[in-house]
Order: C-alpha cells, then structure tokens, then sequence
DNA sequence: CAGTGGTCTAGACCACACC
DNA sequence: GTGTGGTCTAGACCACTGA
C-alpha cells in the first residue's frame, strides 16, 4: 500500500492535478509565495481552467492554499491552533477568554436553540455576538443565545444594544454558579452575516461548535462558535497536539 | 435582521438556488425521500447543470443531502452524533471501545506522527487499522501509531499480520499506565485509501481527529482518525447536544 | 440495458483589489 | 484602467448501479 497506487480505472485528472500540485507546494514553494494564476496554470497543465479549479478547491479546502479574489493564490501558512477545551467551570468572558464581545441584541433564537434553552420558540432570549482574532486575522464568529430568565438581574440601567451592553451581559453571567458544559463539532458552510465577519465568502466551508452551558442543572445559554475551517485546527487538552493533512 | 437580505449586488444564481431547495428540503421532502434527478432540476430551475450542482455540493457538505452515482440524491437523515470525549485513562481497545479492528502492520509512519512519537522519521512502528459503524454504516477510519519500544512484550507467539494481531496489539497496550490524551480537530478530504473504508469518493470532505496518548510523560501512541463530516457530528461531554446548521 | 451522478471542455462575463 | 478569482453556460463523455 502507501502510494503505490496501482488503480485499475484510471484516476480523474483533477486528482493526479492536484497530487503533483501538493508535491510541488511542499518542495518548490514557500510560505506566502503567490502561485502563477489559474489561466496560466490551466494552460500550463494542459487542462480546462474548470478542472484545474477543482483541484485548488481540494488544496484549499485542505488548507494548504488561500485564493482571495481579485489578488491571487498563495500558499497558506500552516493551521492556527485553537483551543476549544470544556473549561468547565467558567462562562464565556470570564478571565482569560480572548474572544471581543461585538454586539449585543435581544431576539428569539433559531428553533434548534429555543429547544435546548427550553423557551417558547418565539421568545426572544439575550444575544451576544463576539468574535475570536488570531494572528491578526479573524478565525471565528460566534453568537451566544442567553436565556434572559436565567441572568440575575444587572447592577445599573441597562445600556442600549451594542458593546458595551454585551459585556454587561457577560459580566452579569459570571455570577452564576457554572454546571457544566457539553459541546460538539460539525461541519457547515458559512452563512452571509459569518462569513462577512470571517473575511470568506459564503458558503465557504467552517467548523461549527456548539456548546451548552448549564447551571443548576439547566442549560442556561447556548453558543454557536463558526470557526473558519481553512485556517483553523481545533485543539482539546493542553498542549497543541501535531498537525496533519489527509491523504 | 435575520433573512432581511437587501444585498446591493445581486446573489449568485447557486446562492439562491440553494436557498430555494433548502426550503423545499425543509417542507416538501422527508428523509430518505429522492430528488428529481440532476438534469431535471436544472432544466425546472432554468439553470446549467454545473450550476445546480453548486448549490447541491453545498447542501451535501452541510448533511442535507446524500448523492450516490449511478442511484441518485436523497434526503440525508439528521447528523449522527459520536462520542469523542477524551476518556483520561484510557486506551484505544479498552472495554466499552466501539471501534472495530481490522489489520495491523508494521510501517514507518508519516513524518509529523514520528516526530510525535519522538522516533527516527525511517523507524517502523505498529500500525493498527480500525473502523467505526454507525447505524449499519461505517462513519470513520482510523489508523494507530504506536511506538514499538513503548509496547511491553506480548504473551505468546507473534501473530501474523491481520486482524488478530491488532487485537493483540490493543491487549498488550491496555497493560500500560495511561497518562492522559490530548486532541485536535480539523477539516481534510478523504485520501483514496479512508475514502474507500468510508464507502465515499476521494476527495470528501472529513473531520480528521488526531489524538496523542501519553503514559509515563512520553507520547508512545498517535490515532489519526477520520470522520465523513458529511453524517457526523463529533460530541464532546456527557450528553449530545442539539444539532445545528450554518446559516 | 437505461438512468444516475462524476468528470471535463472552451468558452464567456462578473465582482473585486490594486494601481 | 489591468489582472485576479468567482460565476455561468451548453454541451460531451465516463463510471457506476440496478433492473
């Protein structure tokens, strides 16, 4: 086995591309080098520009390369580690949380999230919006849905949506007691709002944890982190563990 | 805001296309159901085939959709949820363990594995192949690394390669002190070997989990698992929680 | 065999970034 | 402006499934 490769039915063009690609990215390219453009390489391959595309879908999916329109195709630096570990006894914005809290509105939640915070589907719970930078850049977008019920009550006048009002919600929540937290990963596609908060285009491909948050005994808020899946290793544990690619 | 959607520039036909099935999918369509084939639907939404098919990769990349060439497109069944929490103490083949094992050989591992394993890059170490079934269908792949000199000495004779000496691999390794994992998650597509095991063309997009076990402060196994992200969502905690899609 | 999704072509025009 | 990647067309043929 390994790559010995010796397929009865010969293999999609598209594939042996985008293997001879991947050879030369790690031997001819460095970090942030421009590729030549798709015309060019298209030409170059001998192929139509349509099936030279499918195999830099595949690379960029990958993460191997980052295409931005109207600039070019460059070889993208390796996945940024990020680390989604249940710390279970704290709520998001507490002490060390780097995420910027962005927005803040009060609306009814998509059904699937009024379930898990068992509230009418129409009623309208506390949003916060927040964003997570890495390295400079943009790496995920999430919305946390708050049972508005479950926040002890805030200190002074509530401040109009926005910033600041986000991060008295944040601050109220910390007074509560933490339950527990259970959490999953997925894969999606970007809705339009995330993917202009993550500098992609739609529908481009995100990972999609969703965490629920409970205390005494009740889920009191609900996130949903989309996380940009071309420029993002999702760690749990301590360490970073290594990085690996498919094939 | 929500669906208010007042774009200036004008959404691309597969955008809206998209749209307009995932409404249909929602209202007109059960699980399982099949769709009008693929010349159909463009013909009745006035679009080239090639444009239909963006609209239709998407909603497969989102688990909306299953395709099968040469049958056609259902319905996909909601995500199944696997349990992928760190079980601190622990090791693969443990009493309770899901994964099925398959084969076992002997092979120098990738690079980025050796340098996990803290072995030279052309060291042989056991490999063991493992699969995971879900509801009748396989839904990951997953190849171990463990360090030879790590593994303490086996009872009888050496089995041959195969699925026996797999099993007697993961025996010999539940003898040892577990010293915790660690985990990460990231997006990657399907090489032509997993693709197979997965029942998926090459090149599918899946949710490549690597996992590092520890005992005694070394790393002396690495498991490179591979999910089809397109029927799997990876829980983390006690319970699975609520299963959601970008947008 | 007929019917399905997968691959491929050779064009065209559009939206965007940068000069 | 020019040059890039993104969208779109109207075909064609191939690989596969199941009757």
């Amino acid at each position: 086995m390994g790559t010995t490769e010796l397929d009865q039915q010969p293999e999609p063009k598209y594939r042996h591309l985008k293997a001879v690609l991947s050879r030369a990215l790690d031997t001819e390219f460095s970090v942030g080098q421009a590729l030549p453009n798709e015309r060019e390489l298209a030409a170059r391959f001998g192929v139509a520009r349509a099936t030279l595309r499918q195999a830099l879908d595949q690379l960029e999916l990958e993460g191997r390369l980052q295409r931005r329109r109207g600039v070019g195709t460059t070889v993208a630096p390796p996945r940024v580690g990020v680390d989604v570990s249940p710390r279970q006894h704290t709520w998001p914005g507490a002490p060390g949380d780097t995420w910027v809290a962005g927005d803040s509105v009060t609306t009814a939640p998509p059904p699937a999230v009024a379930r898990a915070l068992d509230v009418p589907a129409d009623e309208p719970v506390e949003v916060v919006h927040r964003t997570l930078v890495a390295h400079g850049q943009p790496v995920a977008a999430e919305q946390l849905y708050i049972a508005s019920a479950a926040l002890p009550a805030g200190g002074g006048p509530r401040p109009a949506p926005g910033a600041e009002r986000a991060r008295a919600i944040l601050a109220r929540l910390q007074r509560l007691e933490a339950g527990g937290q259970d959490r999953a990963v997925e894969l999606g596609s970007a809705g339009s709002e995330d993917a202009r908060r993550l500098d992609r285009l739609p529908g481009s491909p995100v990972l999609i944890v969703t965490t629920r948050y409970a205390a005494a005994g009740r889920t009191v808020a609900v996130g949903v982190s989309t996380y940009r899946a071309d420029t993002c290793r999702l760690t749990f544990g301590n360490q970073a563990p290594l990085s690996l690619s498919a094939s």
